[in-house]
RNA sequence: GCGCCAGUAGCUCAGCUGGAUAGAGCAACUGCCUUCUAAGCAGUAGGUCAGGGGUUCGAGUCCCUUCUGGCGUGCCA
């Protein structure tokens, strides 16, 4: 469906030009003071400078000259304002289009387009911790959002199962157990299909061998450990399939509990075979050169304030690095799903990698130049301190753990509600610790630092996830008090809060596509918490069951559906559900 | 050193290519439940938009500069 804004904008667009002037200035954008007008044109102002004249003069023409077919009101205001609201007609219209029109009318921007979103990030051999939390839950929801908007979409959790902490792992286990077979270069038997370890084992592992990078010796052994796995020792591919094996099983489960689903579960290994060619293609073409003893890329542009140091493509020790993954997954992406858009939610501390691994790869022609590449940097979470996140004892929080904690927050205030049976509890809970973990997350500017504050976060009133549930189960049960209510038409708004309620669900479109080009579901955030509000104070204003009308109240039956319809596709694409009952 | 990002109410944050009186939430105070869930609604109070220059009819928004904080800055990811 074509935009509120546009039609409008197009109309003064046409008026502008037939009063004279250029069509450009009629931009029309939702308006500032909603106490005098819902739209508003600030053209004639910004005209004023290129034409001479006193703006107001410019207003008056432009108004004059106006169809005001689908407006109730069109003034000119000092200086220079062109203020509208639009007629109930053209809103009751507009509205019923929305609501017989599949997903309420938004535009299918992506149609025909495919995205690969790189957001996981997880390693292997390492539990999820807090870190994981905002990739997750920002790159589903990007995901998420690009496919409503008709993107086809592939989430890759891009595991990091490759670069030195898998050489890290393998050194320390070979001095807790240097007799296992895998260190025997002579071996040439079956190695055992069970790992010598467990994932609590793994976990405690690669802490402790982390830790060890200071001593030189542990360090070397750990690169060469990294450098003969990626060139195909027998007995270290063997031990890596187990980490595999044993960690993923892991992440899986975890990242299910959080909603964070993923197309393909593919990591940097699976990059590994493209090294190689990729690698021979840019030292033939001369984009990869060789700088003390490493191959690198420059990636040094005309008009840099100053030299960004160059992608490094081979170590001096002839292996991979991180963006040499990063680019053969880029070579294999190109190859077999041919995106038109690769958009990678990390750390922004990897804000600079990004910019050599993107450059390196038009310079190499990995990807085409219309290609689109993104990285989604975002902040850090910190706690309610806004120190960085520590548990008691100073060590990283785990994910599972901090869910568990947000659960638990919140189950006792259901229980203390009473509203849901004994045996919902559970679900409505689990419901309720989703919302108030994503929404607190999502609501921040993904590139901003922010502070969990459970507390906060959970609370029952506010700007939260769990204020948004609340509205749309309000609704939910009048609607089911009400019965079939689906193919009621929309009216005319009954009141004036009928009538912000129906220009708030025309945003609706708008609000999604400024998200995505944006990458920010902040955006969505704010704009459900907008609808929130006026679904709540035109609940609160108008009897809907007991009305006697019913042809009235069939209209706000029909409106209240709509809303319900719309915040339910936008949480949804936030990453979280409403229960029936809170 | 250089680069990037940030600094808005006591706290946490919005503020869309400059536009009318800078908006929310929390905390504080005041009202509204015999009526669809009060996890709600309405209201009061709270700001020299870090400081200083400049451009403009008009600046939280653009330019310059100073201060403060965070992060990054060739072989970790």
């Amino acid at each position: 469906m074509q935009k509120i804004l546009d039609i409008i904008t197009a109309k003064m667009q046409a008026a502008f030009e037939s009063a004279g002037y250029d069509p450009s200035f009629g931009r029309v954008t939702v308006s500032n003071r909603p106490d005098l007008c819902e739209y508003q044109c600030n053209g004639a102002l910004s005209a004023a400078k290129q034409y001479k004249c006193a703006p107001i003069a410019i207003a008056n023409a432009v108004a004059e000259k106006l169809d005001k077919a689908d407006f109730s009101m069109c003034e000119t205001v000092m200086p220079g304002f062109i203020n509208l609201k639009l007629s109930d007609a053209f809103l009751q219209n507009y509205l019923e289009q929305m609501r017989t029109s599949p997903d309420f009318g938004v535009e299918k921007i992506g149609a025909g387009k495919t995205i690969v979103v790189d957001y996981g990030g997880a390693n292997v051999a390492k539990p999820l911790h807090i870190g994981h939390l905002r990739p997750a839950i920002i790159g589903e929801s990007l995901k998420r959002l690009h496919k409503f908007l008709g993107y086809n979409t592939i989430g890759d959790v891009h595991l990091g199962d490759w670069g030195l902490q898998m050489g890290l792992i393998i050194a320390e286990l070979q001095e807790r157990q240097p007799d296992l077979p895998y260190f025997d270069e002579s071996f040439t038997g079956e190695y055992p299909e069970t790992a010598p370890f467990t994932v609590d084992e793994l976990e405690e592992i690669y802490p402790t061998a982390s830790s060890k990078k200071a001593d030189p010796e542990f360090s070397h052994k750990a690169h060469q450990a990294t450098f003969e796995l990626q060139q195909g020792r027998r007995g270290y591919r063997a031990l890596w399939r187990h980490i595999m094996n044993v960690s993923l099983a892991d992440l899986k489960r975890n990242y299910d509990n959080l909603e964070v689903y993923f197309e393909k579960w593919l990591g940097e290994s699976d990059a590994d075979p493209y090294i190689p060619a990729m690698v021979e293609d840019m030292k033939a073409k001369g984009v990869a050169v060789l700088s003390n003893g490493a191959w690198v890329i420059p990636v040094t542009e005309e008009g840099d304030k100053n030299e960004i140091p160059p992608c490094i493509l081979i170590k001096s020790d002839g292996s991979a690095i991180y963006a040499t993954t990063d680019l053969a997954t880029m070579v294999q992406r190109m190859q077999d799903w041919a995106p038109d858009k690769m958009l990678y939610v990390t750390d922004k501390r990897q804000n600079l990698h990004f910019d050599q691994v993107f450059r390196a790869a038009r310079k190499a022609g990995i990807v085409k130049p219309e290609t689109e590449l993104e990285h989604v940097g975002h902040g850090t979470m910190n706690g309610a301190d806004g120190k960085p996140f520590k548990t008691r004892d100073g060590g990283v929080l785990r994910l599972q753990t901090l869910i568990a904690d947000m659960t638990n927050f919140v189950r006792t205030k259901v229980v203390e509600n009473q509203i849901v049976a004994a045996d919902e509890v559970e679900e409505t809970t689990a419901k309720i610790a989703m919302a108030a973990l994503k929404y607190g997350d999502l609501s921040n500017q993904p590139t901003k630092d922010y502070n969990f504050d459970m507390e906060r976060f959970a609370a029952f009133e506010g700007n939260t996830g769990p204020y948004i549930l609340y509205t749309i189960v309000r609704i939910k049960s009048i609607l089911s008090k009400y019965g079939a209510w689906e193919h009621l038409p929309m009216q005319a708004p009954a009141n004036i809060y009928a009538k912000d309620l129906m220009l708030a669900l025309t945003k609706a479109g708008p609000a999604l596509e400024n998200a995505l080009k944006t990458s920010s579901p902040n955006v969505i955030c704010a704009y459900i918490y907008e609808l929130a509000g006026a679904v709540n104070k035109f609940y609160h204003e108008t009897r809907i069951l007991t009305e006697e009308n019913k042809e009235l109240q069939a209209g706000y039956i029909s409106l209240i559906g709509l809303a319900k319809t719309v915040l339910e596709a936008c949480i949804h694409i936030l990453g979280f559900s409403a229960p029936e009952k809170m």
